[in-house]
DNA sequence: GTCTATAGGAGGATAGAC
DNA sequence: GTCTATCCTCCTATAGAC
């Protein structure tokens, strides 16, 4: 942290420490929001978490000072990325491109983090007992500023009059199931997994049928 | 199981014992999906269960052998709920109607058994290893016709040509949202908890949007 | 059918050698 | 920074008195 710059031009090596604390923080917060995702919380043990990235327990231990510390990590790191989808809803755009480019997004978002998505899944299963008050306050903020967009498309007449709120709920589940109910998109579709094609086609369907049901 | 005319002639008093048993087990799985439904399989102990249906740790054991017992019992009943819903999307039905009916039903659904809901969907989140391959067959015949149904409507001009599965699953997604997702719903609505009025609200939002983006 | 007591093992966390 | 050995708690499951 308080690194001068004597120090720093002493050691170069200080690098390659770094690096390896960056290494294996990563591998096991990797390892973790994997299980995590998959068996919650209480159902997740530090042995399976140090197993799955190759870690000895203790060294789980040297790099987090608990599991709540582990798993609090991975909650801030999900929370920063949470409003990107979101930022597709703008004023200055017209509601038919940027809800089909928040869709899309947010499909992508399914397909590539599905792993970060049933984490936060799990998490709000268990009630959201982590979050913090500010972590929900931010949460609301940011959904407040897009209503606020739709709400304005609305008074403009650009879009029909439909509840913003539940406007946004019904496209968050729709393209948030096919990260945390992937199990099921898989057995309704006859699938083994999900394929890349299953969400191109999910993009089209959700896409159509939103923007005929709220375009003027 | 087996019972002859003569024992139960004699015996009258055998129903008060069948009763006790009847009611423990009811106690245990109702504490059991709840807890399971919060915790997943791994993150609930045997202990909280018999806790919250306020029985000894070793009655529990009494009434199921073991903690994949109760498990298996609560997705057993689950799956013989799970057709009632698309009950609503027949042959013989106008899509109009039975699209919006199809809506409520799961809405109340995720209302009134928010609890069996969640649990269904922890399992999902682990990956659905508890799911027999008859189980996911059956479900995958289900599906299988009321999509017909849907291909049907189509065909028939009575629907705009959307994929039926996919569409489906914009239906499954956004009512059981309002279940599996109900601290996010609560959240994005500024509610401590949801209310009644909220479901009607998500109601006639999906109805709307759904119904007019897929009408012809 | 109810419950206490406990076996036997696993889990979170730590000490301390290397 | 790495890892073995270990503490102590808590868990599933069972034995056996009432």
């Amino acid at each position: 942290m308080t690194q001068d710059r004597a120090t720093a031009g002493r050691k170069t090596a200080k690098a390659p420490e770094e690096r390896i604390r960056a290494r294996n923080e990563a591998a096991i917060l990797k390892a973790a929001v994997n299980l995590f995702a998959q068996k919650g919380f209480d159902g997740t043990r530090i042995a399976e978490i140090a197993k799955a990235s190759k870690l000895p327990k203790a060294n789980v231990y040297y790099y987090f000072e608990t599991k709540e510390a582990i798993y609090a990590t991975l909650i801030e790191r999900l929370l920063a990325g949470w409003d990107i989808a979101l930022e597709h809803i703008r004023a200055d755009r017209e509601p038919r491109e940027a809800i089909a480019d928040y869709i899309a997004a947010k499909l992508d978002y399914s397909r590539q983090n599905a792993v970060e998505s049933r984490f936060f899944a799990n998490e709000m299963l268990r009630g959201g007992g982590f979050l913090s008050r500010t972590q929900r306050r931010h949460i609301q903020e940011v959904t407040r500023e897009r209503v606020e967009v739709v709400d304005n498309w609305i008074r403009e007449g650009k879009l029909r009059k439909v509840d913003p709120k539940h406007f946004f709920i019904m496209l968050w589940a729709s393209t948030q199931f096919y990260a945390d109910s992937a199990e099921v998109a898989a057995i309704t579709l006859e699938r083994p997994a999900l394929r890349r094609t299953d969400y191109t086609d999910a993009r089209e369907t959700i896409v159509e049928v939103i923007l005929r049901g709220c375009l003027p």
